[in-house]
DNA sequence: TGGCCGATATGCT
DNA sequence: GCATATCGGCCAA
C-alpha cells in the first residue's frame, strides 16, 4: 500500500489542526526528503505575524497551502504555510529529521552531523534551500508531502521563542525525537 | 551551560 | 531614527 500523497485541502482545516497532523509527514523537495518531527501553530493570536506584521504577512488571512518565508535576526529564515480557509492561520515547520539528499542539506548548511542539519527554523530552511523567493507559492508545488506510514506519538507544549501569547500549546512534536530542536 | 552577538526587514515613535 | 525579531554559532567557564 502506497504512503497516501496530501493534498491542497489539507491545509484548508483548522491551523492547530494542520500543525499536529503534519507531524510524522514526510517532506520532499527535489532529491531531499526528511520526517517533519516539530511544527507550530500561528492563528491570530497575539505571537502572530497576521497580528504584528500584518502587512507582509497578509497571505495568512487570505490564501492556505501558500509558502510564507520571512527573514528574522537579519541572516535566518523561517518556512511557514498558511492554512485555514475560514480563518487567518499559518503553521510554522521547526524541525525535519534527514532521510535521504543528506550530503545536499550538509552542504547547503556547512555542517554534517545529520542531527544538526535541520533541529530549528533557521536551520531547517537553509537545508532546504528555502529563501524568501518562495512566498506566496503553491507550498505543494514547491513540496511534496505523504502521511506518515505508522502514527507519530505526539507531545504538545507551548512554542518557542515568543514573548507573548506564550501559553498556548501550540507547538507539536515527535516525542523522544532526537531531531527536534532544543 | 550560559552569555554574547551578528546583520537586516519591519513597524513604531 | 529606533527597537525588535517564530535564531544559531562561537566561546569562556
Amino acid at each position: 500500500m502506497p504512503p497516501e500523497r496530501i493534498a491542497a485541502d489539507f491545509f484548508a482545516r483548522d491551523t492547530v489542526t494542520v500543525a499536529r497532523d503534519l507531524v510524522g509527514c514526510v517532506l520532499r523537495r527535489g532529491a531531499v526528503s526528511a520526517r517533519i518531527v516539530e511544527t507550530e501553530a500561528y492563528t491570530d493570536d497575539a505571537a502572530s505575524h497576521f497580528v504584528t506584521r500584518p502587512r507582509t504577512a497578509a497571505l495568512m488571512g487570505t490564501t492556505h497551502g501558500v509558502v510564507y518565508v520571512y527573514l528574522i535576526y537579519g541572516m535566518h529564515r523561517c518556512l511557514n504555510v498558511t492554512t485555514d480557509a475560514n480563518g487567518p492561520g499559518a503553521v510554522l515547520l521547526r524541525a525535519v529529521e534527514p532521510l535521504t539528499g543528506v550530503e545536499e542539506m550538509a552542504a547547503r548548511r556547512g555542517v554534517s552531523d545529520p542531527r544538526r542539519l535541520a533541529s530549528g527554523p533557521g536551520k531547517l530552511a537553509c537545508a532546504l534551500g528555502v529563501d524568501e523567493s518562495l512566498t506566496g507559492r503553491p507550498f505543494l508545488g514547491e513540496f511534496s508531502l505523504e502521511r506518515p506510514s505508522v502514527p507519530p506519538r505526539i507531545a504538545r507544549g507551548p512554542r518557542i521563542g515568543i514573548a507573548k501569547a506564550r501559553t498556548l500549546p501550540w507547538r507539536f512534536w515527535e516525542r523522544g525525537n532526537p531531531f527536534v530542536s532544543k
